[in-house]
DNA sequence: TACCACTACACAGTAACGCTGAGTACCGGA
DNA sequence: TCCGGTACTCAGCGTTACTGTGTAGTGGTA
């Protein structure tokens, strides 16, 4: 992640891109290519373009996304991935599981060091 | 976690999980044991023993404790992990990334949903 | 004595996920 | 004609948490 990549930031970030790429699509339908772009822009600088796919991938299968295909001016067609209700179910539980980690964190960071 | 294990809790434990026993063993030396059933208590409720063993003996490789066996009253002898100089720097690193993380995920917070 | 619960750790195998690196394909401009 | 930007796919790898099992020491109790 930007200039410090890291073993710890890779394993922090599983689960939570999910999240992350949940939260983005709750705002609006986005594709592949641009969700890359923007979440490069936020700070990820580092981020894998095919770390973004596989995951659409995966949360197509599980039914979060509804998928669309849509021509470009500027290259292949996109893949427009949109947020169904099941996708806002696990978007929910994620944001539940969010909160109890960075509580306990915040509890943490108080008692210790 | 809790009552609601779940796929993502397992998932956005990783990494984080480290974070938080190294925070741990800031305050004062631990082991094990007594590590695992101090996360339980604060909430980690199905946090499996074996990952903690786990977890010890790679944080143990890298060189970030320190660790010294000491006779137990109640079975056989503890392993006491105590963090050192190295210990603190990757913690220091840990904490970094996670206010990255959580800026990123708080203003996601407010933009979308 | 035999058994059981609690303490304490180790280890093999599995699933999930992010990264790497390569490949395919479409478009516009130099 | 070639190069850069757009857009997606895929095989293989490393790391981590979980599962399940095994080992072993202590104390209590029937």
């Amino acid at each position: 992640m930007g200039a410090t990549v890291g073993r710890q930031s890779t394993e922090m970030l599983k689960g939570v891109l999910e999240g992350i790429v949940l939260t983005l699509l709750s705002t609006r339908p986005a594709y592949g290519y641009e969700i890359t772009a923007r979440l490069r822009d936020q700070g990820f600088t580092d981020l894998a373009e095919g770390t973004v796919y596989a995951l659409l991938i995966r949360i197509e299968q599980r039914g979060l996304v509804d998928v669309e295909k849509v021509p470009s001016e500027k290259g292949p067609p996109r893949k427009v991935f949109t947020l169904n209700a099941r996708g806002r179910e696990d978007l929910t539980e994620f944001w539940r599981t969010w909160s109890f980690l960075t509580e306990r964190l915040d509890q943490l960071r108080e008692d210790g060091a």
